[in-house]
DNA sequence: TATTGTTATACTCTATAACTATA
DNA sequence: TATAGTTATAGAGTATAACAATA
């Protein structure tokens, strides 16, 4: 019987991708913390300007954060002048969140840094390579079934769940 | 003066990145689960086989885990029988860690389970372009001057580090 | 009776410091 | 005096359960 050989993990798609995922994240965190902005308040953020005027529960939904976590991360935004909460006429028990014209440019800030980051990642690659493993990366995140720009990681707060 | 639009994060290398590389880290983590094994036991397994009798501390410097926190990894593997610790005579004070066959066993099992994650995730590529994305991401790691094969989220234990 | 937001508690994981035995 | 391994403590972050207000 033949013993198979260890794999080479740097041939290996999958941890390249955890690795290069972990990498990516680490600097995505540094890039926009002289913000004052933490991942999850970016993706709050995102989420209020790409659909407005979501409750706390849907927020929660859309971002796979639990509704607890999300009263201390609106908590944090409210206090930054970023979102406001404003109480739903129709249902007294909900808050509607919407954002401020801070939060608008703070928002927008954190979107240069992440095309900075871009950059940074495909400095190396060519035009057309830089947007050949951008498709490719689509293929595979829409094969997994990915909600596109809506980032998993989110779900566990500051964990990338899987490194344990 | 004109607004910047805000990014389309599907069109973000980073952010696919990010996600792809917390649901690939995730994966691995689901994969493995049932072997009894942990993403740093194996991390810790893989280094042993490639790098063999190696001290705690040139484990914990290796794979950017605290020494602290080795202690308890290697009791766990320990435990299950897939390492042992020995005396160096040269050097009382340090351990020599050693994979038992049983090990060697489990490591290539986790072997074949990362292939099979690799398959996974190729899936839908061509071969062609299942060669070309991993050419791509080994650039990109080159140039960000990652260790090939080595797991920088090993470094935060369970965390991926920019997610918070 | 169910749901939104909130708070409190426990649990997990990590970081820091201190201890021992060797060098 | 420095280093390898170990242990204990505290801290950050998360999950779970329970509560008040409203539906």
């Amino acid at each position: 019987m033949k013993e198979s050989p260890p794999p080479v993990h740097s041939d290996s798609l999958s941890f390249l991708l955890s690795q290069l995922g972990a990498l990516s994240a680490a600097r995505f965190h540094d890039v926009i913390a002289p913000l004052g902005l933490t991942p999850r308040g970016y993706g709050v953020l995102s989420q209020v300007t790409s659909d407005p005027g979501p409750t706390q529960q849907q927020l929660a939904d859309a971002l796979g954060i639990h509704r607890n976590n999300m009263v201390g991360l609106i908590d944090a935004l409210e206090a930054a002048g970023w979102v406001e909460r404003r109480r739903d006429p129709s249902d007294r028990r909900a808050f509607r969140i919407s954002r401020t014209p801070e939060g608008a440019e703070v928002t927008a800030r954190a979107g240069r840094a992440i095309a900075a980051l871009d950059e940074e990642f495909s400095r190396t690659l060519s035009t057309t390579d830089a947007e050949r493993v951008v498709r490719l990366l689509q293929r595979i995140a829409d094969d997994a079934d990915l909600n596109r720009g809506v980032h998993p990681a989110m779900a566990q707060g500051h964990r990338a769940e899987g490194a344990r």
